[in-house]
DNA sequence: GATGAATGAGACTTCATTCAT
DNA sequence: AATGAATGAAGTCTCATTCAT
């Protein structure tokens, strides 16, 4: 009678308690054992579960990446208009509603450093940002922009600078600035 | 006869292995024997100069700022129209040339990481964005902006974000785009 | 199949290491990997059962708390008149013998000595002060002192003094004095 | 032209430093930097005035113990009967007034515990201890006492463990008990 | 699958002591 | 005498990872 299999819940409780433990500490300062405790699991199941720490922070990557893109396709689905479509996806970035994350945010900043030292992650950073730009850079030709690609790592850029502000100098920024000011950036970037 | 104080220089020598160290390994990478070691001293000697590695943070924080301040300041003293200055603002955070510097743009990206956990990097970091806005925002004044500052915390979320894209994915985005995309984007917010 | 916990036991042995150590090189001279070392563990060991060495000293101050009782238990059950149970007291803490404990004594000097200066010792050491006071007291009223509180205080201060003479100048004092010393002065100064 | 000497004045900045220290840290405690600091020296001037830690140390027992038998000697010049030189013993090491020092019972608790485990220490507290036996002995004998060796270590043990419970103990003692305590002991010591 | 102990390297930091000036 | 930098060993503690059960 085999026991019956757990790994895939197992292996998400312990992504989300990175998840937790990152957005507060970053890499370094979530230890395993502190993942373990987190998830509520015993510090050695954290290694049968995950090789070793940087495959946690890879499954985060996914992870992250996945809910971004699952907000982005629910605002996709009501969009009518080209405009819309490129305002689904700013606002599935930063949009502050019940969808949004904090966590999310302060882990992604994280992923961004050591993305700049580690080869994996940067790989899987990478990644993420090419299908990210992958999915901008039609709906900006669709608004009839000639010149896509440098228009959609602008707005990128935007995005995580302001993933970064939010962030790291939260007194030192209004809060709630980024979206209408990315929107209006795509519009004045469009039209130039 | 008292020995010469020379703490100014050990100092400098100290924050600038850090600023080395730590674009390659980040800051929990970057140990303090191997600190030392990168400056040319004894192992005991970096803590005889600073109290802790934060402070050796702290430092660096205010040298890049220090540095890109007078990158600046070089730039304005050559600008002569409004959209001059805005400009030199911009290329002084992007442009690439002699004085670039993309060591201090990976440990600014890995500042950025520290800040979001330890209130003391938090703080410098929050205290070098208050400064870059309270330059920017006069020069967007000067060029038109009815509401500069939304306008000007773009801008530097745009800066941010370009810099974090250049040391964490650097092969998915295309080189050099940052200073001429942002120019435009000055341009397209302006004009909107 | 979990395996089986020996906390305890180890607990044991790393607070057993500390007594031996402690006696002949007080507490900082004995280095968590010394203590370590002289239980016969791995260096990291300590720390997972113990979360810092002052804890490692406090369960320490418990044993020999214990081991004392234990002695003073032993010799009350034999006693038969009240002076012999006031005479029990006097010997557990100062009787040469097979159960004489030589490192604990210089154990407890070096204790006295941390408790002066490190909050949690010097709450562990009042509680046992205020442990044996709370026994000796009863004794001495049933040998007729009227006001027993001072006297066992006094009789407390001169076994500790005796503790730290046998243990800090062994060489300046007649050994084997103690007992019959004190259990002489407890009756000058009941008579008194 | 030759500098004047100070060097007597400066040992004494040192070993003051360290009373102080001491008292609150405990030997390991007070390293040599923060020695210097409290004596206002720079910190490679201690090692000029002292070939090493230790030495401060036994400068400060024989500074102690000077106090302590200037003290005495005050004491002793009003005492007109055998008992009244006996009391002024005991309140010349008890009693709590105008030239009582706190501090330096702190310090000689730290002390004792120093002398268990340094050889140099323990001679030098050995060497106190048989110096002020040798100055009660002769006194209990001129009180009648027949035998007055184990008497006067008696005594001291008391006093030294009156030390011990001031220091490490205080809220579990009622202050001031020392002295009255002693003095009935000594009486009833010598009647018994 | 799961548990919790075990390992050993390495981190930051403190410090007594020495030395150049 | 005096100053303050320099040295290098050692200390406490943390941690990713492995292992026995």
């Amino acid at each position: 009678m085999p026991r019956p299999r757990n790994t895939e819940a197992r292996r998400d409780q312990i992504v989300d308690a990175l998840r937790r433990l990152m957005a507060q500490r970053g890499f370094d300062g979530a230890s395993v054992a502190s993942i373990g405790r987190e998830a509520g699991l015993a510090p050695g199941l954290v290694h049968y579960h995950f090789d070793n720490k940087e495959e946690i922070l890879l499954a985060l990557v996914a992870a992250i990446e996945a809910t971004m893109q699952a907000r982005f396709d629910r605002r996709l689905a009501t969009a009518e208009t080209p405009w819309n479509r490129v305002d689904a996806w700013i606002d599935a970035h930063l949009a502050r509603g019940d969808d949004a994350d904090p966590a999310a945010v302060a882990c992604w900043v994280a992923i961004g450093a050591e993305a700049v030292r580690k080869p994996a992650v940067q790989a899987a950073y990478e990644s993420a940002v090419r299908r990210d730009l992958a999915v901008l850079e039609p709906l900006l030709s669709h608004v009839g922009a000639r010149d896509p690609t440098p228009l959609a790592v602008t707005l990128l850029a935007a995005v995580e600078g302001a993933y970064r502000l939010a962030a790291a100098a939260p007194s030192a920024i209004p809060g709630g600035f980024a979206a209408p000011a990315v929107r209006a950036m795509a519009r004045g970037l469009v039209a130039s």
